[in-house]
DNA sequence: TAGATTGTTAATCGATTAACAATC
DNA sequence: TAGATTGTTAATCGATTAACAATC
């Protein structure tokens, strides 16, 4: 199988790609797209072997159709459906960021409990009260469960996802939630991601950076 | 050197630690800690070794000493000083989440172009004009800057803040920015993260975890 | 003492890089 | 053809795991 580290490069370079395309680029060698987003070209030639991509020892990767088959390869053709869980601050983010990333991924319903909130459409997506989850994703099935309430509820979203059969969790929460492993869950730990920030900053200016 | 994967794993530790505190645990074995965070008792021996930790053959590894060490090791004495570009919702998320973090992390000011926000303080943190950077920072001088602004203004913001002796950088923008190697960076690419959940996800639906 | 765990070294595993024949 | 790049295998590197003497 493809390595988590290969799918991380391969969107990134499914990004760039898109960005050569806007420079109407035809073709790009393997040193290019290393060089622009800091890999190797051994690393990318290896890379799009995985996924079973071959280019031409004159003219390198014709930039659309890698770009196109990075992009079948990751994503399914029928995009991806997201239910959002906790619409605070962070999920208003979210739910913005994501308004603008149609087709392929839909937010297509939002949660919480606080009344207020309940009815409103936010960057084009209904929030619905918690208890209408069940109800509300048997009628639209979501693939993706993005979960960011405050930490103490995380575990007990992340079981109503599960139990109406979303097969995948995004978990914002600060508080490590327990799936079967017949669930994906990706952890976004902003805690984390800061003290690692804050000690790696303090040993990069100390000149530790062999 | 600790290696980057060894720092993730002592952070995940310590906040283990501080809930065994809470729950008066005085000692914890290797395996123990381990399981409960996901790890193997060799590799959690492995990593207090790479700290300079010693436990005991009977008792285990003192609860909170341990905890006190890894604090120690990981941050600075004095906290960090955190300023924040972008006062959007993502950046209101923020404020919001490390309000409660004080005294280790403290946001020292955050910054917008949008007139409106000027002036305001939120979660305790007063909004300055962007033009105003210089002048603040130099003032109250902050360890890591946290850029929130839309992609386009990210390397810009950058740029203005490493020039005003920031040390390190968290870019949750989807725009890839480029730093001198004096300075750390830690990007947080939620375009990433999300297209990799999504992949994973349909990969483990369809049984693929080996 | 007997039994379990620690600290640490050696073995294993996986991922990255180097090398090079095949190709254009 | 000569020169450069691809595709792929072999070598290297780093991190994880296994093993076990030392310790309590």
């Amino acid at each position: 199988m493809v390595s988590q580290k290969t799918i991380e490069r391969l969107i990134v370079y499914r990004s760039l790609l898109e960005k050569l395309i806007t420079e109407h680029e035809e073709y790009v060698y393997s040193k290019a797209l290393a060089t622009l987003t800091g890999n190797t070209a051994a690393q990318v030639r290896r890379d799009l072997m995985s996924i079973g991509f071959s280019g031409n020892p004159k003219y390198g990767y014709d930039v659309k159709g890698l770009c196109q088959q990075i992009k079948t390869f990751l994503e399914p053709k029928d995009g991806i459906a997201m239910a959002l869980i906790g619409v605070g601050n962070l999920g208003r983010a979210i739910l913005g960021y994501f308004s603008t990333m149609r087709p392929t991924f839909r937010l297509v319903a939002a949660f919480d409990t606080d009344e207020n909130k309940i009815g409103r459409v936010i960057s084009g997506c209904r929030c619905h009260h918690l208890r209408d989850l069940p109800n509300v994703l048997t009628k639209t099935p979501a693939d993706l469960g993005v979960i960011t309430v405050p930490g103490s509820n995380a575990q007990r979203v992340a079981d109503m996802l599960i139990e109406n059969g979303v097969p995948g969790l995004v978990n914002f929460s600060p508080e490590p939630i327990k799936v079967p492993t017949t669930v994906h869950l990706e952890t976004i730990n902003m805690t984390l991601l800061f003290e690692k920030a804050a000690y790696f900053t303090n040993a990069t200016e100390k000149g530790e950076t062999p």
